[in-house]
DNA sequence: AGCACGCCGACT
DNA sequence: GTCGGCGTGCTC
């Protein structure tokens, strides 16, 4: 018997092992087993098949070290949905298993050495470092890793010095396997069942104290469900010393276990309130919904902002739970789930997981068997790794703010789109999805109109609360006529102040983190750039730091031009810091806070600066595009956007749509109860249509614009991309490469293939990029472009000059 | 990704 | 000689 295992490692290929007789009957796909790979590692690898095909002749099969689980900790599906990923987004299969599984579940081996006692006296004619290492073990007398070796003698290469020594019979050397998994427990107090309330008083006895406590160890269980409470907690609620306890537990009138508990929730989500009920809107959506669903296409909910979408998300989850199916509700990063899980907790209580990138692997690995256990969560919200969690009955995906770039991911591998990936695993499980935005996608837009998904619109705000006004301000203009005597308009000054008089809050954008995003030599325009990429540095003032944005260097501040020798250097260009100044110089006596990459380092900074502003502690609030999701605040009357057109003129076919979502999401943010927000647009080209789809509120328009402007030019959604890059330390090799791949390519692919070019930014990391953009139709085979795709690579690595060539792909890339 | 192996240049 | 760095090749 023989099973192909996948294994935690950037390799395509699944790896073939004999099956030992004795795990024959237990092995089954999905298992994670133990197995040898290469000359002394041992890795956690998950089996994909089993069966009993002759290995091809010539290799010889290494035997599965051991079998870890009784049943599989990855179900079919889960398999079946790697195996997409791995071949959609052109990505090993092994980085999907390592991206998809959490790595405290997964057993690594470690190499350990320990001295061989007794041999001690033949220490001479050992070389230095021998000599070294044996003093070093001799100190331990317990195994030591080779790792901490390295790290406590400082040096390297440690691995060949060891094996002579144990050649020479002074040491061994050997692997040891550790989980890093530790399930944390408790011990728990139990009721015996079979113990009548008589007997127990007997087996007591006079002892009084213990008398009473069991009196009220069994009022306590009486009043509630649970079969269990833990010492603790017993101790606290009765106020009995341990003796006590101890003595009743020795009469075996109660019983004590140590349980495994999980480190999430602790019971503290509690149920606090019902699902409001719809409004005639909402309603009519939800019903629209249903109809979707029951046609089995994915529906695309397209509700402006503030228009209840929640609501609706948690009637739906309401109505699977009562059919008893699970949800997987989507989420494009923290941001959201603040106050998003607040509201879904209040309705769900600890009925709900919440899965992002702050939990920590070991939450990971109790989520992922939590998930497995008889009673999984049926609820999980999440980003984008929650897709692969092991769902049972998934009975609904939910994406919210669908359009959001952060749910593809782009460093790496697999650069997958989990939005794209949720529709496929709802169509591997067969749930129904929702996609929700109050912007929608070029792409799920184009698919609604296409009939491919279903497309269910809300367009009437919760409560009436009115849409904002949108002004525009011609930045431009205003500088011509010397109007513009800071960063923000008077306009926006004038509106910013009545708004902090009347008691409103005001948030501005700015999408450039810093002070400068560039500085410049006034005499002969020498900038400084970055040693290991090709852009220039940003100025952080705060830190008098000019910092790299692509790889995080920081160098010191020059205030000399190395070139011309002249004090002249100074910033070009502004961003959220330079904002925050000028907005202290225009607003003293007003608390700002500011909210970027740069400000929200720490573990709690961006709750913090979220909840002193939703506190009203801070009135104005300055940040980049991390502030447009999804937030929401009651007393925001004045939305700003400093710089719109930064946010247009990327070199980017996308950046109209992006500008169009971040412009419509912040101004999402402005409006009270009973006041119409205001949202003050600063551009130099206020003529540009897209602002005129803004004001009039027409995302349909905005759509149908770009779509024949993207029509006209074969982009996404009329055509899908897939960008190839090739990076190399040697710019002069990364071109030749680029150039063969290409030039091989080409012949089967004619005009849809485009470049090799240079990338905007053709250096990151020390390493020299240049991509080659395919523009593959609809109607073309995945199938048969991946093939080609594959098949041409093998060809350039059979070619000895490009055998080594650094490639990856990027499928649908942002 | 590891890790071995082989080659080369440098150090004492 | 010994050591460390780096390119190459392979892992069932």
């Amino acid at each position: 018997m023989f099973a192909d295992v996948v294994l935690p490692l950037p390799l395509s290929e699944t790896f073939t092992y004999a099956v030992p007789a004795s795990m024959q009957s237990a092995l089954a796909i999905g298992c994670r087993v133990i197995v040898p790979f290469g000359k002394r590692k041992y890795y956690t690898a998950i089996v994909l098949k089993i069966h009993h095909d002759a290995p091809q002749s010539g290799v010889s099969l290494k035997d599965i070290h051991s079998l870890i689980d009784s049943v599989p900790l990855v179900n079919e599906n889960q398999l079946k949905l790697w195996e997409w990923v791995s071949f959609y987004y052109l990505s090993p299969l092994g980085d999907v298993y390592k991206a998809a599984f959490p790595s405290k579940l997964r057993m690594e081996s470690e190499t350990m050495v320990s001295a061989l006692v007794g041999h001690a006296t033949d220490e001479k004619g050992l070389r230095p470092k021998e000599k070294q290492i044996i003093d070093l073990l001799n100190e331990h007398d317990l195994p030591v890793k080779i790792s901490e070796i390295a790290v406590r003698l400082k040096i390297g290469n440690v691995l060949p010095t060891v094996y002579s020594l144990a050649e020479k019979g002074l040491v061994v050397i050997h692997e040891s396997i550790q989980s890093k998994f530790a399930p944390k427990t408790e011990t728990h107090i139990f009721l015996p069942k079979k113990l009548s309330p008589q007997s127990a008083s007997h087996a007591i006895g006079k002892a009084k104290k213990q008398q009473l406590l069991y009196e009220q160890i069994t009022g306590i269980f009486a009043a509630s469900e649970a079969d269990s409470f833990s010492r603790k907690e017993i101790m606290a609620l009765t106020g009995a010393s341990a003796s006590v306890l101890n003595g009743l537990l020795q009469k075996n009138v109660l019983r004590q276990a140590t349980v495994e508990i999980g480190r999430l929730g602790d019971g503290a989500a509690r149920v606090t309130r019902a699902p409001h009920t719809l409004n005639e809107y909402q309603q009519q959506a939800f019903t629209e919904i249903i109809d979707c669903f029951n046609d089995r296409k994915p529906c695309l909910l397209h509700g402006v902002t503030s228009s209840g979408k929640t609501e609706i998300y948690i009637h739906l989850i309401k109505r699977l739970l009562e059919e008893g199916k699970q949800t997987l509700y989507l989420v494009p990063e923290i941001a959201l789930t603040t106050q998003l899980t607040h509201r879904l907790q209040a309705v769900f209580g600890d009925k709900l997981a919440i899965y992002h990138s702050k939990i920590n692997d070991q939450e990971r690995a109790e989520i992922w068997k939590k998930m497995l256990s008889d009673h999984p969560y049926d609820i999980v919200i999440g980003v984008r790794s929650s897709l692969f969690l092991p769902f049972k009955r998934l009975g609904l995906i939910i994406v919210d703010e669908e359009h959001e770039s952060s749910y593809k991911q782009t460093e790496p591998a697999p650069r997958y789109q989990a939005r794209d990936t949720a529709v496929m695993l709802a169509h591997l499980t067969k749930a129904p999805i929702l996609l929700g935005t109050a912007t929608p996608s070029m792409e799920s837009y184009f698919n609604a109109q296409t009939g491919k998904y279903g497309l269910v619109t809300l367009a009437n705000r919760y409560e009436d609360i009115s849409l904002p006004e949108i002004i525009l301000e011609n930045t431009k203009e205003l500088r011509r006529k010397k109007k513009m005597k800071s960063l923000l308009s008077p306009a926006l000054i004038s509106y910013m102040d009545n708004a902090l008089q009347e008691g409103g809050q005001v948030i501005l954008f700015r999408n450039r983190r810093g002070f400068a995003p560039m500085v410049e030599c006034q005499l002969c325009g020498w900038t400084p750039k970055c040693r290991r990429c090709d852009v220039s540095l940003t100025y952080h003032k705060s830190r008098n730091e000019l910092v790299c944005h692509y790889c995080g260097t920081t160098y010191k501040m020059v205030t000399e031009c190395p070139e011309c020798h002249q004090p002249s250097i100074e910033p070009v260009g502004m961003g959220t810091e330079q904002v925050e100044e000028e907005v202290a110089r225009l607003f003293p006596e007003v608390s700002i806070a500011r909210m970027d990459a740069d400000t929200t380092r720490g573990k709690n900074a961006y709750e913090n600066i979220l909840s002193d502003f939703q506190q009203k502690k801070t009135r104005i609030l300055i940040g980049t595009q991390m502030l447009s999701k999804g937030l929401d605040f009651d007393d925001v009357s004045v939305v700003g956007i400093i710089s719109a057109d930064s946010l247009l003129n990327y070199p980017d076919f996308r950046s109209h749509e992006r500008g169009f979502q971040l412009m419509m999401q912040a101004s999402g943010r402005a409006g009270r109860k009973n006041k119409r927000g205001k949202v003050i647009i600063q551009s130099n080209d206020p003529e540009q249509p897209l602002y005129r789809y803004l004001t009039d509120n027409d995302y349909e328009g905005f759509f149908r614009q770009q779509a024949a402007e993207r029509k006209l030019f074969n982009y996404p959604p009329y055509s899908r991309l897939i960008r190839i890059v090739i990076k190399d330390k040697d710019e002069q090799k990364a071109e030749v490469e680029a150039r063969a791949f290409a030039g091989l390519l080409r012949p089967s692919l004619h005009e849809r293939l485009l470049g090799p070019s240079k990338p905007a930014v053709a250096k990151i990391q020390l390493y020299h990029i240049r991509e080659i953009l395919l523009k593959l139709e609809i109607g073309l085979s995945p199938q048969k472009i991946r093939k080609l795709i594959k098949k041409s690579e093998q060809r350039m690595r059979a070619n000895p000059e490009f055998k080594y060539m650094r490639v990856y792909y990027d499928v649908d890339p942002l």
